[in-house]
DNA sequence: ACCCTGTTTTGAAATCTGTCAACCTAGAGG
DNA sequence: CCTCTAGGTTGACAGATTTCAAAACAGGGT
């Protein structure tokens, strides 16, 4: 079973869509949304994120060069962002390909948003 | 100079609206970036965050009995997530009354706008 | 002036993080 | 089977983080 180590951050749990201006979050959703900030929080795992948000997907191999850093070292990045539950991985043949999930990203963005919105409706 | 410190993280500096997934980040925005989405990479301040976004503004002496945790140390979240530019702080009288700061939010959900992304070969 | 309460600062301990060198694994190809 | 390359894992270490107790600071009231 080649299979990636499941995300440590369960999509389908984290509350998906209040904003945390909307109303004060509890403690049990902090703790599951925080080590999605967490992994956003460093400036290397910002910027790998943000090279693989900005494309389709991407090769290991175009990350690395990009970076004054070694290799395991982008590698630790990138698992944490997949334990995470913002990236995921592929291996195709001698390359292992990165592409951003969508799930996560949008979740993200729903949790900082300017709640102007009352949440009316809105549980599922 | 009894002044609070400024926050560390200077907002008009911060590229202000591009998201991530829109172009690669370079190097220094992602320096810049980075500690604000770290000081959100706690459960205790994502909480802290929640409770002071949720409402015009609120009294320390609101926030502390909300955890299980000394005064100190909800203090020292405190100023994390003031340095990091997120929040502001009003001494009033006996009370310290802290709010949310709009610029600081409404960039770190600019920054996580699902650009409608340029898919396959996209030209940026 | 003194004390009382609310908040921040200081100092210190335990734990966590970022990084690299060395080693291991997965496919491709001879 | 052997070797080569792309990535990931392990072990170790310096530096950062979280937390609390104790002390300091800021206002208000007596």
């Amino acid at each position: 079973m080649s299979k990636q180590a499941l995300p440590v951050v369960d999509l389908n749990a984290v509350a998906c869509c209040s904003p945390i201006a909307a109303s004060p979050m509890d403690a049990d959703q902090a703790t599951m949304v925080a080590p999605m900030f967490k992994a956003l929080g460093d400036p290397v795992r910002l910027r790998l994120m943000s090279m693989i948000a900005s494309v389709p997907e991407i090769c290991v191999c175009d990350l690395t060069p990009a970076f004054d850093l070694s290799g395991p070292t982008i590698s630790h990045h990138l698992k944490l962002l997949r334990e995470a539950g913002l990236v995921d991985s592929e291996r195709r043949g001698t390359w292992v390909w990165y592409r951003v999930r969508p799930e996560a990203f949008r979740q993200l963005g729903a949790l900082l948003e300017v709640s102007s919105a009352p949440a009316a409706g809105g549980t599922a």
